[in-house]
RNA sequence: GGCGAAUUAGCUCAGUGGUUAGAGCAGCGGAAUCAUAAUCCGAAGGUCCUAGGUUCAAAUCCCAGAUUCGCCA
């Protein structure tokens, strides 16, 4: 049993959670959902980010404290999660005390044993009315280089220049518009740039596993850049935590909010008397093999894979197994932004009655566990919910399960072990790869082409001429079938808690967990009535959602049309038909391998002297050299294409091609026969 | 400006030097009528961004350029 500690990053609570944050959330708590299917310790951990600067300017824009302000979002945060069935086992608040405690354990212990803290004086920009140290992008001026007027403190919008804010020219407050005057003040800073953080850094990144490819380059390019060390103090007035023994100096809101993973779940452990140091001590989650996995979004990787790593390895806590990072959502092709009218919250979603599920099966339609970004085209989404999830997967239980309430009162029989079941359990552990790699796209691709297989055995069996000829077939037929639907319920769980739910309930039958796999409907088994599982997406939905004036507008009009759906199942192996004709076009014969050479400068390639009987001898390139030594190969009986093409290559002349199966695990595994053939003989 | 990534069918994307580049969806043709939730079968669809180069062989490797998107200063 793994045993694992997940997070998503923290939402900022200084705003409503939006579609963008959604895809986050729900591509982790689809695998959290996975992974507790598959019976394993997860405990699924968030929190509101609740410090800094902006919280405490928007709740003196709204006459509350800062207090007021996060208990209140908090509160909106969480019933937002709710309502798309994020199940978080403890959501937290990076102001809790737990959070606090630790937060200033670490900075102790940096300070103090790995001696890692530095101070320095530094000058800023200073608001004499509002009494603040302004950040750069609270100044606003003009643009040094191309005079643009009103550009930010850090850069320039117009020409792409980039600089300090005391380079502006006529620099202002953003916050009260008077001109703000230089200022020094002392700051403490985590020095990143000691030779210890590098090489921690460098091993530790490069570790297996750690990070995903792209990830990886991206902190290499950053390496190279060289890093400096890291401003983790505020001056008063700040909202966060106060230094210890520092008065009027706060933590930096991004030093705490990392730490509210562990502050939230040393809350659950007090709630769930679990013991905080098996996932939290280096020594401690090293014996019980105890793993820390964080969901984050692509633009928080520096933090989570340099500043986060660092500062938790030299204050003595572990650091984390894996980082999952992922790209952005963009929607209708366009980023989003509230002034492309594309900045859609999740309450606007749930207010257009839009199915939180629907969104949940798009997004894993469309996830993979690299960092690109994914595109949300609400055309699509109204063709994959109503094509795949209603029209194929859905569909299967309300074309069958009538039949099993009118005609058998509800009892289904013992079911064939056909190779249509046989075919979907044997996908179990290509699915469950594709889940645990958070490689949700092609997961739903094999599951989606069960389903497809599902509907042409019922196309094939032809239930509503059956209900004419043969009851007992009939009963058989859609017992099958809806054994085939229980176990792409248990397929999809994940992803439609709710629906797969009332499915259960449907084929009354427990909560279904991944070994539910090898079990089955037994013959007289009781269903009930069958009711709507799942409603069409409707355009209308749609329209209300994308109603506001500057609605986004799609790339390309994507008309519904639920006439005909085709599917092509060109890899499917029952389905792709050729004539025999066809197949008779391709001459097979059993080949002895005589012998079997490397060849020079080819990596992949080995040379067959091939025996076809009658003295008939041919040589072919093969690309087994992985798979085989030559002298593993001599003598050996396989199977070769005779009438094929002779191909020229830099090695020579290939005469023909042996056959060999392989998949996407590897493997290179020649075909051969049965004792007893011989070379010549002809394969049909 | 420097660095990096991407560019493959109408759309979304697979495809890490090997025989004729593949899927899903859309569109097209047909069949079926159990399914308030529509399926099944079939045919078609490609300048693999452009231009050079390496190679017996390039979507894949190299060089240059275009476009898009990031990161950095």
């Amino acid at each position: 049993m793994r045993r694992i500690l997940v997070t998503s990053a923290l939402p900022y609570a200084n705003g409503s959670i939006h579609l963008g944050h959604l895809v986050e959330y729900l591509q982790t708590d689809i695998w959290v959902r996975f992974q507790k299917m598959l019976g394993h310790e997860v405990h699924y951990i968030c929190a509101d980010d609740t410090h800094g600067t902006p919280i405490m300017l928007r709740a003196e824009k709204e006459g509350i404290t800062p207090d007021e302000l996060i208990s209140r979002v908090s509160i909106e945060h969480k019933n937002d999660f709710n309502k798309f069935f994020i199940n978080f086992d403890y959501y937290g608040s990076t102001n809790d005390q737990a959070t606090k405690e630790i937060a200033s354990d670490i900075y102790i212990r940096l300070k103090n044993n790995a001696k890692l803290i530095s101070q320095k004086t530094i000058e800023q920009f200073y608001d004499p009315e509002k009494m603040l140290f302004l950040s750069d992008r609270y100044v606003r001026g003009t643009c040094p280089k191309c005079q643009s007027e009103d550009q930010y403190g850090d850069s320039c919008e117009v020409c792409g220049a980039t600089y300090r804010p005391t380079e502006l020219i006529n620099p202002i407050s953003a916050l009260s518009g008077v001109t703000p005057i230089r200022k020094e003040s002392d700051h403490y800073f985590f020095q990143l740039s000691d030779p210890r953080c590098l090489n921690f850094l460098e091993k530790w990144v490069l570790q297996p596993n750690r990070l995903q490819p792209e990830a990886k380059n991206k902190i290499k390019e950053w390496f190279v850049a060289g890093f400096s060390d890291w401003d983790i103090s505020r001056d008063s007035p700040y909202f966060g935590f106060e230094i210890p023994d520092s008065p009027g100096k706060y933590f930096y809101v991004w030093l705490d909010a990392p730490i509210g993973y562990f502050g939230s779940f040393k809350n659950l452990c007090e709630k769930k008397s679990l013991d905080f140091e098996s996932y939290v001590s280096p020594q401690k989650s090293e014996k019980e093999k105890t793993e820390l996995i964080h969901f984050i979004g692509k633009d928080i990787l520096y933090f989570h894979a340099l500043f986060f790593p660092a500062i938790l390895h030299f204050a003595g806590y572990r650091t984390p197994t894996q980082i999952y990072a992922h790209g952005f959502l963009t929607i209708n092709g366009q980023k989003m932004s509230k002034s492309r009218g594309t900045f859609i919250t999740a309450n606007d979603y749930i207010r257009s009655e839009l199915n939180p599920e629907w969104l949940r099966y798009y997004y894993f339609s469309k996830l993979n566990s690299s960092l690109q970004d994914i595109d949300l085209n609400f055309d699509e989404l109204l063709l994959k919910v109503n094509g795949d999830l209603i029209g194929k997967f859905i569909n299967i239980a309300s074309r069958t399960s009538k039949f099993i309430n009118s005609q058998f009162n509800n009892t289904l029989c013992s079911i064939v072990n056909g190779k249509l079941l046989v075919e979907i359990r044997n996908k179990e552990a290509v699915i469950s790869q594709h889940y645990d790699n958070r490689e949700f796209s092609k997961a739903l691709r094999e599951i989606m082409r069960l389903a497809d297989n599902v509907n042409q055995f019922i196309d094939t069996e032809k239930p509503w001429k059956l209900k004419e000829t043969n009851s007992k077939r009939l009963q058989i037929v859609c017992s099958t079938a809806l054994e085939a639907f229980r176990l792409l319920t248990l397929y999809l769980k994940p992803v439609l808690p709710v629906t797969c739910c009332k499915i259960e309930q449907f084929l009354n039958i427990k909560s279904l967990t991944w070994d539910d796999i090898n079990n089955r409907l037994e013959d007289g088994h009781k269903i009930e009535n069958y009711t709507h599982l799942m409603h069409r997406a409707d355009k209308k939905c749609i329209d209300k959602l994308e109603s506001t004036p500057s609605s986004p507008k799609p790339k390309k009009d994507l008309s519904i049309n639920n006439k005909k759906m085709e599917t092509k199942n060109s890899t499917d192996i029952y389905q792709q038909n050729i004539s025999i004709a066809d197949f008779n076009r391709v001459k097979l014969k059993i080949a002895r391998i005589t012998k079997a050479e490397e060849v020079g400068g080819a990596d992949k390639l080995l040379r067959l002297h091939l025996d076809l009987g009658e003295n008939i001898t041919r040589k072919v390139l093969a690309g087994i050299k992985l798979g085989y030594k030559t002298t593993d190969l001599e003598g050996k009986l396989t199977v070769m294409v005779t009438n094929l093409e002779p191909r020229k290559m830099k090695f020579g002349i290939s005469e023909g091609m042996v056959l060999a199966a392989s998949d996407d695990s590897g493997g290179i595994f020649l075909l051969s026969p049965d004792s007893g053939a011989e070379p010549g003989m002809e394969v049909k």
